[in-house]
DNA sequence: TAACTGTACTATGCTTACTAGTACAGGTGT
DNA sequence: ACACCTGTACTAGTAAGCATAGTACAGTTA
């Protein structure tokens, strides 16, 4: 289910967080839908449980999962309305992608065709492999 | 020039290699144009010289920048033909960032439309301070 | 020569990440 | 009631990374 790259830098937990924000907002993971447990998923890829505990915390604390002690972290449903900062922070790391795109010499008009691409994707419900 | 954020968890010389990045894809620091050499900038910024030179090591690992023994520190101009696996890694980004969006509910006409912002930004060679 | 430049070390202390282990409380099925 | 699962919350230890301080070398420029 999930890939960890051990030679990277980035801390194990925030490759776990970031790996299932990813498959939320690819809808792979469904809203609701459980994840695995902490004990499962930490012998599955033979790292300690607190080690997942640590990246199931920070999803809570991110808002993209909740989690019901003894039953376990679920998907959680998208909120709408309280997304502001977050959608800000978003702007502001697209607006460096595209500095960085336009400053690499990626022509405008490829930039809005990618965007298009994306979002077109995203309209007809298929999930990119 | 500079701004650092000490209670950030961000390591300090990786804020200074994205601030300085920022810098030169946003034009504010030209192609040539020399930085700060590690000694002044560690004595205005209160931090040890060899962070300074830490970053600058990062930039030039990167690319950003090439530094002469000597002279000094100065921005790379932007080379073309050698930037496919960093604008892929762009592309992989911005591919996340929409997929956030979307999921966050940013309806698809307002996310072109901010896209197409930032271009025209980019176009009118204008920084945005 | 003096004053700058980058570069390359060494040593130290602090912080973070990760592991291992343990234990508690809650939930579910038999 | 028991067994087995669940998340949660700790403690302790180790390793790695970060930042600092200091030093020194070589190159450049006036």
């Amino acid at each position: 289910m999930f890939e960890l790259d051990l030679r990277s830098r980035a801390p194990i937990y925030e490759q776990l967080v970031d790996k299932i924000i990813e498959l939320i907002i690819n809808n792979v993971l469904k809203p609701d839908e459980q994840l695995p447990s902490v004990r499962v998923l930490s012998s599955e890829l033979t790292i300690n449980p607190n080690t997942i505990q640590k990246a199931y915390r920070e999803l809570e604390y991110r808002g993209y999962i909740y989690s019901l002690p003894g039953k376990g972290s679920f998907v959680k449903p998208a909120v709408s309305g309280d997304n502001t900062a977050r959608l800000q922070s978003l702007e502001s790391e697209l607006a460096r992608i595209i500095a960085e795109m336009r400053y690499l010499g990626m022509p405008p008009g490829e930039i809005v065709t990618r965007v298009n691409d994306l979002l077109s994707k995203d309209k007809g419900g298929k999930m990119n492999d």
